[in-house]
DNA sequence: AGAGCATTGTACTGATTGGTACATATGATA
DNA sequence: TATCATATGTACCAATCAGTACAATGCTCT
C-alpha cells in the first residue's frame, strides 16, 4: 500500500505553510495530512508527539533559515550595510510583501504563546541581537543601535499585520523601504 | 429550569476575551459557554448563526468603543494635542500594555481575514483617518500626516506582537512613549 | 391572574477531532 | 534471496465539535 518513502525534511516546508494558513488550531490533522500527502501512520512516525513536535520541527527549521539567512550575516558579515540591506531583502522576499504571515508573531498571539515560548523569545531575540551587532559595527552608539534594532523588528511584525489587514502589499514594501533609509550608515 | 434572564449586550465582553485568548478556531462553544455562563440554548438565541455572528457582534461593540473613546476625539476635538495623548493613554489601557491583543489584528493574521474583512479593513483604516485628521489639525502636511498615521497604527500593532512575544510590558509602554513624542505638535 | 413572548437547560444529532494499533509494504543490506 | 528496520494505509477509538429541537421556565404587560 505504501507508495513512495518519504523524508521527515520533506514535510517541513507544507507543514509551515499550513501551521501559517490556518494557525495551530486550526491545522486539523486531515488539512496537514492532505498538506503533506502524508497519512496520519507517516505524520505519527515522524512526530510521534503530534501537532506540538511538527510545529517545534518548523520552528527549528526557520530557526535555521534566518540563522543562515539573516543573523550570521548581520553579526559576521564584513560590510554592515550590505547585510542590513541583505537583510531587508530576504525579509521581503520571505514575507512576500506581507502576504505571508509570520509564524512565530502568529503563535505569539495566539493562546500557543507560552508552549513554544522558548522559540518565540529566540526568534525575536536573536533577530534583534543580530540586527544590533550590525548597527554597532556601523560605528553608532550600542544604546542607540538596541532601539533602532528592536524597532525594525517591531515595524516588521506591524507591517505584516496591516499590510495583511489592508490587502495591501504595497504598505508592506513602504515599511521596508523606511527601514532601509533609517537603518543607512 | 432558567436561572436569570441575561441580555445579549451582556455576552460581548466575555466573548470578546474568548476570541481574543483563544482565536476563532480555538474558541469553542463549550469555552464560549462557560465564559459567558449562557448555555447553548442562549447562545444560539442570541446568535443564531453562531460564532460568526458572535465576532461581527464583538466587532461592533470595539468599533463602538473606539468611535467614542478614539476616533471621534481625535477627530473633533478642539485640541488635536490633547486628543492624540488620549488616543496613546486608553490604547495604553486597552491593551493592557501589550498584554492584550489586538482581536482585529489576529483576526487579520489568521485565516479569518477574508470572513470579516469589511470590520478589518474599518478598524484600521477609521484609526489611520482620525488620526491623520488631527495631525493636519496640528498643521502638518497632508501627506506628512498620513503617512505619520500609518506608521503610528502600524507601530502600536507591532508592538503588541513583540511585547507578548517577549513578555515584556515594558517594551509596549516604549513603544507609546515614542509615538508621543514623534506625534507631538 | 393569565396571555404571550423571551430566555434557558437538556438531550440529541452527525461530523470531525487528535491519537493508537497493527498488519502490510518498501528499500537497503547482506 | 532472506532479513530487518523504516514507512505507510486503514480501521478504529473516545472525546469533542457546531448546531438543532423542544419543552419548561422567566418576565412583562394587561
Amino acid at each position: 500500500m505504501a507508495r513512495l518513502v518519504a523524508e521527515r525534511s520533506d514535510a517541513i516546508a507544507p507543514l509551515a505553510e499550513v501551521f501559517r494558513e490556518y494557525g495551530y488550531e486550526g491545522a486539523s490533522l486531515a488539512l496537514i495530512s492532505k498538506a503533506t500527502g502524508l497519512g496520519k501512520g507517516s505524520l505519527y512516525h515522524f512526530f510521534p508527539n503530534g501537532k506540538e513536535e511538527m510545529v517545534q520541527a518548523v520552528l527549528a527549521d526557520i530557526h535555521q533559515w534566518f540563522e543562515s539567512s539573516i543573523y550570521s550575516p548581520l553579526r559576521d558579515g564584513d560590510d554592515a550595510d550590505e547585510a542590513i540591506n541583505l537583510m531587508l531583502d530576504e525579509t521581503l522576499a520571505y514575507f512576500k510583501s506581507g502576504q505571508r504571515v509570520c509564524l512565530v508573531g502568529s503563535l505569539a498571539v495566539g493562546n500557543t504563546r507560552d508552549r513554544f515560548s522558548k522559540a518565540i523569545r529566540g526568534y525575536f531575540g536573536n533577530w534583534i541581537e543580530a540586527l544590533k551587532a550590525a548597527l554597532i559595527r556601523q560605528g553608532r552608539d550600542p544604546a542607540l543601535a538596541q532601539s533602532l534594532s528592536e524597532d525594525a523588528v517591531l515595524s516588521i511584525q506591524g507591517a505584516i499585520v496591516l499590510s495583511r489587514a489592508m490587502d495591501d502589499p504595497i504598505r508592506f514594501q513602504r515599511a521596508i523601504d523606511q527601514l532601509r533609509s533609517k537603518l543607512a550608515a
